[in-house]
DNA sequence: AGGTTTAAATACCGATTGGTACCTTTATTC
DNA sequence: GAATAAAGGTACCAATCGGTATTTAAACCT
């Protein structure tokens, strides 16, 4: 089947090796002769199997968010009250950002922020899943008010916008210092914020 | 007095100048001749007056905080009920975050997400401010808790170290592209995390 | 075995990086 | 006016940057 000399190393392992720099670094910081040390892949491979520097930083931006990241598919389609899957989802965020194995802090996070003011095609992209994020939470947020599973003058949109929003703050604090204790408790208070779901109707 | 030539521009509007480079575009993707161009202080002057690139962005920071930061002194001292001192002090960096004068998001918060995994000084130095924030929050917070003015059950460690993180959670948003309504939104949502003031006892 | 296809590896390109040596210019002080 | 102090400006340094041309090595197909 396959033609050629056989790649050494398998193509999605380069792309995680890359994407921990990445996320480690950032886009500026981290430079091509990085990768090929960290990966064994040297630069004509790289350049051959991923294009340039920017469409290798979005291929690793985009296995993070479809293989690393939390799944926000799995929230918004969660059947349970709504109360125990934020939390969960939150806590999994919280995990994440400060998991041993991984740079910790939040990599969509930190390229939102390396690239907030320009204009290039990998802020594009961080926006756009950023935006997937806050539709997902969105949706769920309808879904149980519709469910009455809200007060009656709960905001749909202003707590599914909190919620989405503490996924970036989760990264920063973890950009900080603070450890997964202090995430824990941190999402504590954050849930506060969800009101108390009703009662069944009298 | 002064001896020698006179300098033809302020020392603090260079420092100004190369702030607002490294708080747009971060420490990596800004060179000392993005910054020499801005400014127009050559080379040799900028490496005279601050030392080398490292020691000039420390101190562009620290004048981030302490001239352009929102003040959180000002806070901390604060005198009227705590709700009030804490929606300003939010607003204001709502403000900042989203002021068209000035880069979009925190510098503190691009700091400490650039430098989160880096044994770099400038990583110090944004821990250090940030610790400084959560101090001054958390002696407020106390301050009220003692004045009755949280519940009984309230934590004010757990609510100070909430807010604090807010304003890292502002810096990320903006950076996302939030613009100042949304922000406003989002501060009235995370401000129903405070429990409301308990009536005078009876 | 020989040709074809694909990846690895080396070596290189012009441009830019952080940083500096050196000289000139503009001021004050004697 | 001469000496001195400090800043401006040019030109340069080795190292590294993103990216590529070219050759060599390893597989499959006929």
């Amino acid at each position: 089947m396959t033609r050629g000399r056989p790649r050494k190393t398998d193509i999605d392992t380069v792309l995680d090796r890359a994407m921990k720099l990445f996320w480690k670094n950032g886009f500026e910081a981290t430079s091509m002769n990085d990768i090929t040390a960290e990966t064994g892949m040297a630069k004509p491979g790289l350049y051959n199997c991923f294009g340039n520097k920017e469409a290798l930083y979005a291929k690793a931006l985009d296995r993070y968010i479809n293989v690393f990241g939390v799944s926000v598919a799995e929230l918004a389609a969660s059947a349970g009250p709504l109360e125990h899957a934020l939390r969960e989802f939150l806590l999994a965020v919280a995990r994440s950002v400060t998991d041993a194995g991984t740079p910790c802090g939040c990599f969509l996070t930190n390229t939102l922020v390396e690239n907030s003011d320009k204009p290039s095609e990998i802020a594009a992209l961080g926006r756009q899943l950023n935006e997937r994020r806050n539709r997902a939470l969105s949706e769920r947020f309808h879904r149980a008010a519709a469910a009455g599973e809200l007060g009656q003058d709960a905001d749909p949109d202003a707590l599914s916008a909190f919620f989405s929003a503490q996924a970036l703050a989760l990264g920063a604090l973890a950009s900080s210092g603070s450890d997964f204790p202090e995430l824990c408790r941190y999402i504590d208070t954050a849930m506060t914020v969800l009101p108390p779901a009703p009662m069944a109707p009298a």
